[in-house]
DNA sequence: TCTGGGGTCCTAGGACCC
DNA sequence: TCTGGGGTCCTAGGACCC
């Protein structure tokens, strides 16, 4: 990379927590947990607040071992609206700055602010955005600097709450190399025990070891994660990432673990319901469907399948779905099944596509008229007269261009 | 009494085409 | 009877993250 850049990553504490607080301060300093499910077995604490953590409270812990730790423990379902509304605040809080800003997640961002290099130290300006996220919106964060993404993700999560971290490239060797390897962005649980097996045990192991070593064992992503360790990031914050979603899903576990068809069936057609309605609501349509089911055992197959005409009904989504359902289904016990619709296409284009599908098969007078029917049974009269862009554009693309629709979930009211 | 639900990205193998 | 190489599309599985 040419130019020095400048990044912040912003990282909200214990967001659902602390959102909640702000709601209610008499939550304030006490130890509280936001949990799915929480009257049920089978909930898991989704966050926590420090004072919660300070007893052994972790994300994605049962509530019941929650519970045993700390019996005083405040529970609380998630209110997502009012997550969505808290994070559009912060990122318009956040956009007041610059145009480059990247929203990773409902709590979490990077922001490109190499123009405030010649007007304002960095830190001054991380001091500002946190005390002014603070004040107006009452939510703690914690921010991270750094020349790239990955230093800058580091970084924030060196100082909780409330931190600003500076990480830059003459630090790395005091500060990120010393880190155990399980630290590592983009390292998890299942290959810690691999790397550890090869003699890399800190970031600094993987930063210095053989680079072609590194590639063998682990691929391309080795190489990558060798790179990172070193300091080397050159991927641009991306203002328009957040219009790139790809697929559209809906799972869940089942109350038992049932081998009852008539039970499964209708999760399915729930589950489907609910898929159809995002896609209406983001005006796409399907031209994939995948399901998943996991067994009683946590094994966990999934079957998927293009589908020739693309789909939003419910009908449409549930037939495919129990029909891939069926013919994997070894007859076990179930705990979970999800749906999840991939490769989709924006409603306007979508016509064409049905269009030219008829086309192909030599079609009569009759066909033609039906073809007609269905797109307008699907899309209403005046979808026929809307767009007519001579070359399909993937979503992303025409998403670009329009501004429009499809901006990721958590930033869309209800 | 372990383990939710929303995603993204990558790999590998087979089918098929040239 | 023994057989290359490249490219694309599709599917299944797995790792990781919040």
């Amino acid at each position: 990379m040419s130019q020095r850049r400048v990044i912040f990553h912003i990282d909200m504490n214990s967001f659902y927590a602390s959102v909640e607080m702000s709601y209610d301060p008499t939550l304030r300093g006490k130890p509280l947990a936001i949990a799915g499910n929480v009257e049920e077995r089978r909930g898991i604490i989704v966050t926590s607040s420090y004072e919660a953590r300070a007893k052994g409270v972790k994300t994605t812990m049962p509530v019941w071992r929650a519970k045993r730790l700390c019996p005083e423990l405040l529970l609380m379902k998630p209110n997502h609206e009012r997550y969505r509304q808290a994070s559009r605040a912060l990122f318009e809080l956040l956009g007041s700055y610059t145009p480059l800003v990247q929203p990773v997640s409902i709590d979490e961002g990077y922001l490109d602010v190499t123009s405030y290099l010649p007007i304002k130290h960095p830190y001054e300006l991380a001091k500002d955005i946190q005390t002014r996220i603070k004040l107006e919106l009452d939510l703690p964060c914690s921010i991270g600097i750094a020349p790239n993404k990955f230093l800058a993700k580091m970084a924030s999560d060196m100082k909780k709450p409330n931190g600003i971290t500076i990480l830059r490239k003459r630090d790395i060797k005091q500060m990120l190399w010393p880190l155990p390897i399980s630290e590592m962005y983009g390292i998890g649980r299942r290959t810690v025990d691999k790397w550890e097996k090869r003699g890399i045990k800190t970031i600094g192991d993987l930063a210095n070891a053989n680079q072609l070593d590194v590639q063998g064992w682990f691929g391309t992503n080795g190489r990558k994660l060798h790179d990172r360790a070193n300091g080397i990031d050159d991927r641009p914050v991306d203002p328009e990432a957040i219009y790139e979603f790809k697929t559209i899903g809906h799972s869940t576990t089942l109350k038992q673990n049932t081998k009852n068809m008539a039970l499964i069936e209708r999760s399915f057609e729930s589950l489907a319901e609910s898929v159809s309605k995002r896609l209406k609501k983001k005006e796409v349509l399907a031209r994939g469907i995948q399901v998943t089911i996991r067994y009683h055992d946590w094994k966990t197959v999934t079957r998927s399948q293009k589908v020739t005409n693309p789909i939003q009904s419910s009908e449409e989504i549930f037939e495919v779905a129990t029909a891939l359902f069926t013919k994997a289904w070894n007859q076990e016990s179930v705990r979970l099944i999800g749906i999840s619709s991939y490769d989709l296409i924006e409603q306007q284009h979508a016509y064409k596509q049905l269009d030219l599908f008829h086309y192909k098969e030599d079609m009569k007078e009759e066909k033609i008229a039906n073809t007609l029917k269905e797109i307008h049974a699907r899309f209403g009269e005046d979808i026929l007269h809307k767009g007519t862009a001579s070359t399909w554009k993937s979503k992303d693309e025409s998403a670009r261009e329009s501004g429009s629709s499809f901006r990721k979930d958590f930033l869309e009211p209800e």
